[in-house]
DNA sequence: GATCTATGTAGAT
DNA sequence: TCTACCTAGATCG
């Protein structure tokens, strides 16, 4: 689930099901109780996003930070709440609706120089209005360190995750090995202008979607696939099988122990 | 039913 | 570079 547009649309249905309301909240597994405790009650006054963290604004200084790390998952649902089923870390219950908040990486209760240290640390969120990209270029021009590793550093894009990462390199022809500090400005421009456009299809639709209509398998007379995310890349998860624009076996790696793929054709090395 | 894997990150080594 | 975190869906047998 969890790339940054994943958690934008979580921070929008919140903000929609639940701002202005004042809210239950409770730790029916237990590890958030004492925080919980310290807002019950309170009424929330916005949701937002800043990469993959979610920040709930319960005023008085008091925010929730949730992060859902690889396994985490928020569900919302209409009420009546039912009894709580497994290791529920945080439920919110409100009026309109409620929610339960499972196995996320982070659940806390922050103070305001917590939360303004967690986004200082961040770098710009394409889906951020007031993003700015030439931050993460300063960061990726200075560093010898491999595009497809910096992509997916929190503190030099925030939100990007290793779908994006790989489709966005494969869009425009990025080696992922290629050093940041020999990616063109001008590629990155492109590269940030696409995310943008990329990850706000991803919270309108609720998926990643990357591959231009011209390379659809669809166009070619067969039916969409989609993977078990439910969206139609270019190389993610496909190793071994044969790009959709030009028929290389996709590559496959292990970078900074998070798997990478990439077309060996359609993103050359420099030689 | 057991095992594997994952759209992530922090912290130890 | 490695491990822990700790959930659930997919896959294996």
């Amino acid at each position: 689930m969890p790339e940054g547009h994943a958690v934008h649309r979580l921070a929008r249905a919140v903000q929609r099901r639940f701002a202005a309301d004042a809210i239950a909240v409770t730790s029916p597994q237990g590890r958030f109780a004492a925080s919980a405790a310290r807002i019950d009650g309170a009424t929330l006054r916005s949701a937002q996003a800043y990469g993959k963290h979610l920040l709930l604004d319960f005023g008085a200084q008091r925010w929730v930070h949730v992060h859902l790390g690889i396994y985490g998952r928020l569900t919302i649902a209409d009420p009546p709440a039912g009894p709580p089923v497994g290791a529920v870390r945080m439920r919110l219950v409100g009026p309109r609706a409620w929610a339960d908040l499972r196995g996320p990486a982070a659940c806390d209760l922050l103070a305001p120089q917590e939360r303004a240290a967690l986004l200082a640390r961040l770098g710009p969120d394409p889906l951020r209005r007031d993003a700015d990209p030439d931050r993460a270029w300063r960061r990726i021009h200075a560093s010898r360190a491999p595009v497809a590793t910096l992509l997916m550093d929190q503190r030099v894009v925030a939100g990007v995750g290793n779908i994006y990462r790989a489709e966005v390199l494969f869009r425009h022809g990025v080696d992922p090995l290629l050093p940041g500090i020999a990616l063109p400005e001008q590629t990155w421009q492109a590269m940030w202008a696409d995310l943008r456009v990329l990850m706000r299809a991803g919270v309108r639709d609720g998926r990643i979607d990357t591959v231009r209509r011209e390379h659809e398998p669809a166009s070619t007379g067969r039916a969409p696939r989609r993977d078990r995310h439910g969206g139609e890349v270019y190389v993610y998860r496909r190793a071994g099988q044969p790009c959709h624009v030009c028929g290389t076996p996709v590559a496959a790696t292990v970078l900074g122990g998070r798997n990478l793929f990439w077309c060996p054709t359609c993103q050359p090395a420099r030689t």
